[in-house]
RNA sequence: GGGUGUUUAGCUCAGUGGGAGAGCGCUUCCUUCACACGGAAGAGGUCACUGGUUCGAAACCAGUAACACCCACCA
C-alpha cells in the first residue's frame, strides 16, 4: 500500500540506478525502427544550471516517449571541452595557488585541466543521474577525447586542402585577459557610457585648427592619417595639408574619403589601422603602414614613449591630460557608445591586427542556404527560427577558429623549422623537423561535429550508418548561432545531410521577476535547490508543460508547488485504486458486455485522452499533450469517475468491470504521465498487480476505437451535469448542501441505476422516474428533465422557468440570426451548421417544456 | 538602421477562424472512509488600439502604441 502523501526523496531513491544497471538506456535492438538523438553537452566548467535542465529534460521526454512507442533510442550524452571557458576557470584556481599557467608550462596546466576536467565529470554524471537522463552511457563521449579529435583533424585538413581554411592577417577580436583571438559571436556589445574627447590639430601652413573626436586616445600613435569627406565645405580646402598629431606632433595628411560620416563628431577622423576594422580597411585602399600600439595584454608598446608599459585606460587618461596641458584638447563630450565585452572574461575586447586561422564561409553558407529550399531540410519548432539560421547564413563572415590558448584541439599545422614552409596534416610530421601552430581550435570548432563524430564518423561505424542524421536536437534560441549554424555546415559538407531533421526550440529561464538570469545579479536559480524542495518530478512537469516552445519562461515557485500538487493527485487516485483491488486482483481483459455505463463512460473520455496526447506528443507540444491529460485526471477521473465508482462498488454485481476500469484507467494515466515524471511514474506503476519490471518495459497506451461509447458518453456527461446544477442551486438558493430533496426524472433516465448516485451525491430523499414530473425547480438536459421538489411557491417555480424560458429564448435568437443567415447556411462547414441545427433543435424542445410547465402552473 | 517576439481574469500564462481557459490569489461552505498538497459552489475579462478580410476574428492581414530580445553600425 502506498503511503498517505507523496514524498519525492522516497519516491526518487535508488531508481536511476535501477534502470541504468538493467540497461534500459542502451541502444541497439536491430528489429525495431531507431530514433536517436545526441545531448547538447554541457560545458564541464562547474555545476549545471537551469539552462542545461531546460535542453535535457524535453528530450529525456522525447527518449522515453519514442522508447515506449516502440522505438530503438540512442540518445548519446557527452560533454564539451568547453575551451576558453574552462581554461579561465583553471587559471583562476591556480592563480588562487599563485601560480599562473606560464608557470606550469603547457604540458603541466594541461594536466591540470585534465583534472578539473575529471572531477566536474563526476558531479554532471551525478546531477543526470538526479534529474533522471535516460542516455546511453555506453557511448558517452567528450569533445576532446581521441575520437572527436581525429575528427576535428580530418575537418581541418580536408578544409585547408580545399581552401576553405586559410590562415591571415586581419583585425580581430583580441580578448586581452585572456589572450586570445575571439570570433564575432563571442564578443557581447552593450551600450555604455563613454567620452568623446574632442581634440584640434594644427593644420600646416594655417593659424586653424582641425577637430577631431575619438573615443581612443591610447591608440593615436598608431594614426596614419586623418579623413573628411571630400564633400565638406568645412574642409575641402584642407585636404593634401598635413594636420599635427597632438600625441607626438607628428605630421599626418588630411585626405579626403567619401566613407566619412559628415554628421558625426565633427566630420573629422582619425585613421588607425591597426586597431580598427574600418580604418584597417582604408589603410589597405590607400597602403597606409600597419602601426601597432598596444601589445597582448593591452599595455602600450614602446612607441607610445612616456606612455609604453602603461595600460589602456591609464594612458588615455594620462595622455588626455598631457593633450589638454599642451592645449590641445577642445573639450570632452560624454555619450552612450556600444562597446564589445568577451563573453567569456567580460573584459572590453581589443580590434587588434593579428595572425590567426579562418574558415571561409560563403561557400559552406550558400550550401545550407540551398539545402533548407528542398528536402532535407532542417525543420524547426517552432518554425520562425529557422529565418534566424538563414538571415546569419546570408550575412556570415569568415569565421576566427584559433584561439591562443593550450586547453583544446591543437591546429594540425607544421612548420618547417629550416624553411618555415607549412605542413598541413592528420598525422604528425617528424617533429625533429617541425614545430607544431601552438594555437588550438575555437571549441565550437569540434561541437561542430557532435552529432556524427559521436557515432565513430570520419569512419563508417555500425551506429553511424543506422543512427545519423540524428531525429532531433532540442536546445536554446541562444546558441543557434553558435552550435546549431555550425552543425549544419559541417554537417552538410562532410556527410551531405542535415545532422538532424527536427530542431526543438526553447526560451531562457528568467528569474520571478522576469528579470534576465545572471551572475552578477546573483538571481540564478540552483536546479538541486528546486529539486530538494519539490522533487524532480515536480521541476520537469514544470519546465515542459509551463512554457510555449521559444519563448522565455519564469521561474515559478507556485507552479513548481502545483506541479507537486498536481502529482500528488495521481498518487492519491492510484492509492484508492489500489485499495479497491485488493490483495488477490487480477488485471483482465475488459468485456464490453460487463461495462456500465459510468465505465463506457470514462473509457470514453480516456481514449479521447490518449488520442490528443499522442497527437501532441508527436508534435512535441509537451504543454498541450500534458494540458489534456490533467484535464482528464482531475474532472474526468478523480472529481467523477472515481467519486462514482463509489457507489458502483456498493453493489456486488458491478464490482468486477469496475475494478477492472479502474486499473486499466489508471495503469494508462501513469504511462502516459511517465515520460515527464519517470520517478512517481516508476513508483505508482510498480505499486499496481500485474507489473512488469519497469515502466519502461511498457507500451505507450494507444487508442482504441472499441472502448469509445458516444451513447454513454452522453448519459455520464448528463449524470455529472445533473450534479452540478443541484448543487449550484443549492448554494445559490442558500441551501445547505446536503438539505434533503426529491427529484423526479422525466420521462425517461439517461441510465438505469441513476437513482444511486443521485442519492449520495445530492442527498436525494428519493428518486422517481416517471412520464410527467410534477411541478418544481426545473432542469432541462438532451431528451431528460429534471425536476426537484423542494415546497417552493408556485411564484418561485415560475421565476426559474422564465428565468430559464429568457436563456432558451437568447439561444433560439443566437441559432436563428445564424441558421438564417443565407451566407452561413451557404459557406459554413457542413459540421458547423450540422451542430448548429442540432443545437437549435434541441433548444426548440427545452422551450416547448418551459411553456408547457409554464401553463400548467396556471 | 534591419529583424523577431510579447500585449488575454488581480498575478503568472495557455489558447488560435465557429459560444473566453488554467494555475495561484479572492468570496462562501465542507475535516464524509484516495488526497486539506483536499473537496463543493462562486465572483472576476470591450482577448493593447485602429482599420481591413470573412457568413463569422481574441485568433488571419495592414497599421499604431508599449515592452522585451536579436543582428548590424557607432571615428
Amino acid at each position: 500500500m502506498l503511503d498517505k502523501r507523496y514524498d519525492p526523496k522516497k519516491v526518487e531513491e535508488g531508481k536511476y540506478e535501477t534502470w541504468k544497471s538493467n540497461g534500459y538506456f542502451t541502444a541497439g535492438d536491430n528489429t525495431k525502427p531507431s530514433f536517436s538523438m545526441v545531448i547538447p553537452p554541457p560545458n564541464v566548467t562547474g555545476k549545471l544550471h537551469l539552462g542545461h535542465v531546460m535542453d535535457t529534460i524535453p528530450d529525456d521526454i522525447i527518449a522515453r516517449y519514442k522508447k515506449m512507442k516502440g522505438f530503438d533510442v540512442l540518445w548519446i550524452p557527452g560533454m564539451d571541452h568547453a575551451g576558453i571557458a574552462t581554461q579561465a576557470k583553471v587559471e583562476a584556481k591556480l592563480r588562487e595557488q599563485g601560480v599562473s599557467r606560464y608557470d606550469l608550462g603547457r604540458e603541466g596546466f594541461l594536466k591540470e585541466a585534465w583534472k578539473w576536467k575529471d572531477e566536474y565529470a563526476k558531479t554532471i554524471h551525478a546531477q543526470w543521474a538526479k534529474i533522471g537522463l535516460s542516455v546511453d552511457y555506453t557511448r558517452e563521449r567528450f569533445t576532446l577525447d581521441e575520437g572527436l579529435n581525429a575528427a576535428v583533424k580530418h575537418v581541418f585538413v580536408t578544409l585547408y586542402n580545399e581552401g576553405l581554411i586559410y590562415q591571415g592577417e586581419r583585425i580581430i577580436h583580441w580578448d586581452p585577459e585572456l589572450r586570445t583571438a575571439l570570433s564575432n559571436i563571442e564578443v557581447v556589445h552593450k551600450d555604455v557610457p563613454g567620452q568623446f574627447y574632442y581634440f584640434k590639430y594644427d593644420i600646416e601652413g594655417e593659424d586653424d585648427a582641425l577637430i577631431v573626436a575619438t573615443t581612443r586616445p591610447e591608440t593615436m600613435w598608431g594614426d596614419t592619417a586623418v579623413f573628411v569627406n571630400p564633400k565638406d565645405p568645412r574642409y575641402q580646402k584642407y585636404i593634401g595639408k598635413r594636420v599635427k598629431n597632438p600625441c607626438n606632433g607628428e605630421w599626418l595628411p588630411l585626405m579626403g574619403d567619401s566613407y566619412v560620416d559628415m554628421s558625426f563628431g565633427t566630420g573629422a577622423m582619425k585613421c588607425t589601422p591597426a586597431h580598427d576594422p574600418n580604418d584597417f580597411a582604408l589603410a589597405k585602399k590607400y597602403g597606409f603602414p600597419l602601426i601597432r600600439v598596444m601589445d597582448e595584454t593591452a599595455h602600450l608598446l614602446p612607441i607610445a614613449g612616456e606612455f609604453a608599459g602603461m595600460d589602456r585606460y591609464e594612458a588615455r587618461e594620462k595622455l588626455v591630460e598631457k593633450i589638454k596641458a599642451e592645449g590641445h584638447l577642445d573639450h570632452i563630450e560624454t555619450f552612450v557608445h556600444s562597446v564589445g565585452f568577451s563573453e567569456r572574461s567580460n573584459t572590453v575586447v581589443e580590434p587588434m591586427l593579428s595572425k590567426q586561422w579562418f574558415v571561409k564561409m560563403k561557400p559552406l553558407a550558400d550550401k545550407v542556404l540551398e539545402m533548407q529550399q528542398g528536402e532535407g531540410k532542417v525543420e524547426f519548432k517552432p518554425k520562425r527560427f529557422e529565418n534566424v539560421l538563414i538571415r546569419w547564413m546570408k550575412n556570415v563572415e569568415d569565421w576566427c577558429i584559433s584561439r591562443q590558448l593550450w586547453w583544446g584541439h591543437r591546429i594540425p599545422a607544421y612548420y618547417n623549422k629550416k624553411t618555415g614552409e607549412i605542413l598541413v596534416s592528420e598525422t604528425e610530421p617528424n617533429m625533429e623537423e617541425y614545430d607544431q601552430d601552438e594555437d588550438v581550435l575555437d571549441t565550437w570548432f569540434s561541437s561542430a561535429l557532435w552529432p556524427f563524430a559521436t557515432m565513430g564518423w570520419p569512419k563508417s561505424t555500425p551506429d553511424f550508418d543506422r543512427y545519423f542524421p540524428t531525429s532531433t536536437l532540442v536546445t536554446g534560441y541562444d546558441i543557434i548561432f553558435f552550435w546549431v549554424s555550425r552543425m549544419v555546415f559541417q554537417s552538410e559538407h562532410f556527410t551531405g545531410k542535415a545532422p538532424f531533421k527536427k530542431v526543438l526550440i526553447h526560451g531562457l529561464m528568467r528569474d520571478e521577476q522576469g528579470r534576465k538570469m545572471s551572475k552578477s545579479l546573483g538571481n540564478g536559480i540552483d536546479p538541486l535547490d528546486v529539486i530538494d524542495r519539490y522533487g524532480v518530478d515536480a521541476l520537469r512537469y514544470f519546465i515542459t508543460t509551463s512554457s510555449t516552445p521559444g519563448l522565455d519562461m519564469r521561474y515559478s515557485d507556485e507552479k513548481l508547488q502545483s506541479s507537486a500538487n498536481y502529482l500528488n493527485k495521481i498518487w492519491n487516485a492510484t492509492r484508492y485504486v489500489e485499495s479497491v483491488l485488493g490483495e488477490d486482483f487480477v488485471p483482465g481483459k475488459l468485456e464490453k458486455k460487463d461495462l456500465g455505463t459510468l465505465e463506457r463512460y470514462i473509457l470514453t473520455r480516456l481514449e479521447k485522452t490518449i488520442k490528443k496526447v499522442t497527437t501532441k506528443m508527436d508534435a512535441y507540444e509537451f504543454g498541450a499533450a500534458s494540458t489534456a491529460l490533467y484535464d482528464f485526471v482531475y474532472d474526468d477521473f478523480c472529481s467523477y469517475y472515481l467519486e462514482m465508482s463509489k457507489v458502483s462498488l456498493s453493489d456486488p454485481s458491478k464490482e468486477a468491470p469496475v475494478k477492472q476500469t479502474l486499473y486499466f484507467v489508471a495503469k494508462s494515466l501513469i504511462l502516459m504521465i511517465f515520460p515527464y515524471c519517470p520517478f512517481i511514474g516508476e513508483e505508482l506503476y510498480l505499486s499496481l498487480p500485474g507489473h512488469k519490471d519497469s515502466a519502461m518495459l511498457e507500451s505507450y497506451p494507444t487508442y482504441d476505437k472499441n472502448l469509445v461509447f458516444a451513447h454513454d458518453e452522453v448519459a455520464g456527461k448528463t449524470l455529472e451535469a445533473m450534479i452540478k446544477d443541484v448543487r449550484s442551486y443549492k448554494s445559490a438558493s442558500k441551501m445547505a448542501p446536503n438539505a434533503p430533496i426529491t427529484i423526479c426524472i422525466s420521462p425517461k433516465a439517461p441510465f438505469k441505476g441513476i437513482e444511486d448516485y443521485l442519492k449520495r451525491f445530492l442527498f436525494a430523499k428519493e428518486v422517481k422516474i416517471e412520464k410527467e414530473a410534477p411541478k418544481g425547480e426545473t432542469f432541462l438536459y438532451k431528451s431528460v428533465s429534471m425536476v426537484l421538489s423542494l415546497d417552493q411557491s408556485v411564484e418561485e417555480i415560475r421565476a426559474g422557468l422564465m428565468k430559464e424560458k429568457e436563456r432558451l429564448t437568447f439561444e433560439l435568437a443566437r441559432g436563428e440570426k445564424m441558421l438564417s443567415n443565407p451566407n452561413f447556411v451557404a459557406k459554413a462547414p457542413k459540421e458547423k451548421l450540422d451542430i448548429e441545427k442540432a443545437k437549435f433543435a434541441d433548444n426548440q424542445a427545452k422551450l416547448r417544456e418551459v411553456l408547457t410547465r409554464l401553463d400548467s402552473l396556471n
